[in-house]
DNA sequence: TTTCATCTGTGACTTTTGTCACATACTATA
DNA sequence: TATAGTATGTGACAAAAGTCACAGATGAAA
């Protein structure tokens, strides 16, 4: 684990790795599993070794909004902020390939920002990015039509995967946009007529 | 601006406080005045002292997108995420009722982190606090139709205010909201219709 | 290969939202 | 008190999104 901490968070200090590596445990999980749910409690910081999750809203009625990808070298924001007086979370976190997580237990989280100014660099650095990358979920709501939304949710799929395969249905897609799977259906034949992307079942191949 | 900050800011530690009045700037600002653009740079954490200011994000079309409100005892989070490198603003200011801020330089925003605990739990918190409000403003506009998120949005502007009369005009809940003049008239009216609300010309009178 | 569950395509229709045009109402101020 | 500028009300229509029904395609498992 020693290595791999050095490599995926690279600028983290070697008293800070040490540290995590005493105090922190190691957890795997499958793609399916959901690693923190709404309204639950949270009792750790997560950093990611590998896999990937993605973060979801969640409303009342069993809607499932996605937010963003956590991926390996990153943590979660909402478990940072949290943090200081153990609230609870406020998204839902789901893996979406098998995935190994550090768990820091949330009072060190916050003595190590005072002890290790690597770690409290890291913690300002995932506040901001992870904020920012919000406002631009807002953004794409707030702003654009269901056609400019869908393909701001393929462009980060592939920039998440780093491929030109997305493994999705649209009844997938759609939940996770909050509308319905025709919508997304009838949008992706167009693209497709565009020549951006072609169809196949269960996965869609990006030409651009 | 001792007096004040101890009043609005109850959690500084007098040590904190002595600092901010070495180091701070103390300004003026009056309805209307955008103190923070999109794309400008950030030089300064604000403290609010007095009066009311509205953060938006803005789009490439010069849509205003009605974010959150910052009221006395509150800082910018934005100002104070993008502290540690200097980055550009990515949201919009603007004074909807004559203020006092204080503005803090940046470098020391993020040297007292480590020197004042109470400093740095006020940061922690305003972030906290700040992204769980996007968040609940991603839940109305991605799980809500537009009369829902127009009452969210008078919720919002009645606890800003504190009271039960709303000087905004249709036009201006429109652009806040990214849609247009008409429907906002609309679904006023049917608010009106319900009891919700009483309209006046350039004021809202809620009645729940 | 057959069967079955799931995924995708599509037409028809409703509802919501956005746009246009214009009437009317209110208010500040000249 | 005229009048000009802004605010609001509303009908008609267009466009986007959501719903319903069902056909056909595909792939996994028996």
């Amino acid at each position: 684990m020693n290595q791999n901490l050095k490599k995926l968070f690279p600028s983290f200090s070697n008293a800070l790795i040490e540290d995590i590596n005493n105090n922190a445990i190691d957890k795997s999980f499958v793609t399916g599993d959901v690693i923190m749910r709404t309204g639950q409690y949270i009792k750790n910081t997560v950093l990611v070794l590998s896999g990937s999750i993605k973060i979801y809203r969640e409303d009342d009625d069993g809607g499932e909004f996605f937010m963003y990808y956590l991926q390996p070298g990153q943590a979660c924001a909402i478990s940072m902020i949290c943090a200081t007086k153990s609230e609870t979370s406020q998204i839902m976190a789901k893996v979406v390939e098998d995935a190994e997580l550090v768990m820091v237990p949330l009072p060190l989280m916050d003595k190590w920002m005072m002890q290790h100014r690597s770690w409290y660099e890291f913690v300002i650095d995932t506040y901001r990015s992870r904020f920012e990358e919000v406002l631009e979920v807002v953004d794409s709501i707030a702003f654009r039509a269901m056609d400019e939304r869908l393909e701001f949710y393929l462009k980060r799929h592939k920039d998440a995967c780093g491929c030109n395969d997305l493994k999705l249905s649209h009844q997938e897609i759609a939940t996770e946009l909050n509308t319905s799977r025709e919508v997304i259906s009838r949008l992706l034949k167009k693209l497709e007529q565009r020549g951006a992307l072609k169809l196949h079942r269960n996965h869609i191949e990006l030409l651009k």
